[in-house]
DNA sequence: CTTTTTATAGGTATTTATACCTGTTTTTCG
DNA sequence: CGAAAAACAGGTATAAATACCTATAAAAAG
C-alpha cells in the first residue's frame, strides 16, 4: 500500500524542526512540504499552496512576540475554522492535563510531548491519518480527568491586558493580596478583584499561580 | 584530511534528541557515541566508556528528576572538573546574557540557541574541536556587557526541599488545587497543606503566587 | 540501633480568592 | 461629539488557601 501523508509543521525552534523534519522524511510514506517557525503567517501561506498538508505538527510554545502572541492554541483553532479536514497534531513540552483537554477540547486531534519516541510520532501520523484521531494514555486521561471541569475559555478575541491590569498582575507576583494592592494604588479590593477576575479570563488561568506563570511566560515580570 | 569528532549529547526531550542526532550523524566527520536523557549518570556513564567525547552537546534545561535538580549548568561544572579535555557546547531555549555569560565562566567552550541553524552547530562542533572554543555575535556580546558583572551562584539554593514538596511545588505551578494535588498524588488534602505550609516556610513566600515565583527562579519548572 | 527527617493525617479557625452578578464614572479613540 | 473601552465600586455567595495546632509511621541518617 503505498499511501503519501503529507506533513506540515510549525515549530518555532529551528533545530528542532530540522531534526523532526529528518526524522520524518526517514518514513517513505511520510513528506514534509510545509514548514513555519512562527504562527502568525500559516493560514495565508496555506491559502496560496495547491497541496495543504494532510496532517500539521504544531508547536504549542510558539514565542510570544512581546507580550502578544500567536499561540499554538490560536493556530490550532484557526486551523479548524480555515482547514476543517486538515488534521492537528499538537507538540508540547508540557504534560499539563489542562492543556491537553483544552486543546482537544478546540480543534486539536492529537497530543504529544516533546519527549515521545519518534516511532510513536510517526504512529501518531499514520493514525491521525487514518482515523482522524490520535490519543494516548496521556491524552485520555487528561480528557477523562478535567471532564465536566471548568475550563476557561482558550481564545480571547483581545487577549491584550490593559495597563492596570498588567499592574496588578505584577503585585499579584510579589505576593500582594488584593487587599494590599488596593491599599497601594488607591483603589477599592473590590477594583481589584474586578481586574483580577479579568485577568484570569484574559490569560485563560484558573488562580493565581497561573497569573504568576502567565506573567513570567510573557516576560511580564522580572525573574 | 579524515578527522573524527565524537559527539555527546545530553537532551531531555527524546524528540529533539534523535533530532539533532539524525542531524549530526549526516555529516559524515561527526559521530554520536553518548546520549542521555538526564544529567545524574553522565559522569558516572563517562566514567565506565573507553572512548569519551570530544564535544558534549548539552541542554541548559534539564528537568528536575522528581527530587534532586540537576542542571545543566551544574553538568557543565562536573565535566569541566572530571573531564578537562572534553568541551563543553550548551545548547539552550534562551538568550538570556546573563545566562550566557555565566555558563561560559563556569567551563563552556560555546553556547547556541535551539533556534540555531543546523550548518551553525557544525560550525561550532568543528570549530571547538580545533580551536577549542566557538563564540558567536550572540555570546561575544553577553561576555562582554557581563565582563565582571556578580553572576548569580550556580549552586541550586533549593537543596532544602524534599522531592515531595518540589512535587507539589511543580502541580501547584500547573494551577492544581490542593485537592486535586491530593488525588492525584493518592494522599489526603491535609497532607498537601501540611507540604505547602512546609513550602510557604521554606521559601519565605506569602501565598501561591510567592511559591510559584520561587519554583520559576530556581528552574523547577518549565517556563 | 538510636535519632532525625520525611511523609502522612487530622482538627479548628480565619483569611483570601474566586464566581457571578449589577452598576457608574472616566478615558480613549474614531 | 459620540461610542467604546477601561477603570472604578458594590453585593452575595462559595471555594480555596492559609495559620496554627497535634500526632504517628516510615524512611533516612548518624
Amino acid at each position: 500500500m503505498e499511501e503519501h501523508i503529507t506533513i506540515g509543521l510549525v515549530e518555532d525552534q529551528l533545530l528542532f524542526r530540522n531534526g523532526i523534519k529528518a526524522i520524518l522524511n526517514s518514513w517513505d510514506e511520510l513528506e514534509v512540504i510545509f514548514e513555519s517557525g512562527e504562527g502568525y503567517s500559516v493560514i495565508d501561506r496555506l491559502r496560496t499552496m495547491d497541496r495543504i498538508p494532510d496532517v500539521m505538527l504544531v508547536d504549542l510554545s510558539l514565542p510570544p512576540d512581546g507580550n502578544r502572541a500567536y499561540s499554538g492554541e490560536q493556530l490550532t483553532v484557526d486551523l479548524a475554522e480555515h482547514f476543517p479536514d486538515m488534521k492537528v497534531l499538537i507538540l508540547s513540552g508540557y504534560q499539563d492535563e489542562h492543556f491537553i483537554a483544552r486543546l482537544i477540547e478546540i480543534g486539536a486531534h492529537g497530543y504529544l510531548v516533546k519527549d515521545s519516541d519518534p516511532l510513536e510520532v510517526y504512529q501518531a501520523i499514520t493514525t491521525i491519518h487514518q482515523k482522524g484521531v490520535y490519543i494516548n494514555q496521556l491524552a485520555l486521561k487528561a480528557i477523562q480527568r478535567n471532564f465536566g471541569k471548568r475550563t476557561k475559555s482558550v481564545v480571547q478575541p483581545n487577549s491584550d491586558l490593559t495597563r492596570r491590569e498588567i499592574e496588578i498582575l505584577q503585585l499579584t507576583c510579589e505576593q500582594y493580596t488584593a487587599e494590599e494592592i488596593g491599599e497601594k494604588l488607591y483603589i477599592s479590593v473590590k477594583t481589584v478583584n474586578g481586574h483580577r477576575a479579568n485577568l484570569l479570563l484574559k490569560t485563560g488561568s484558573r488562580n493565581a499561580a497561573g497569573l504568576v506563570m502567565y506573567a513570567v511566560k510573557n516576560g511580564l515580570v522580572e525573574i
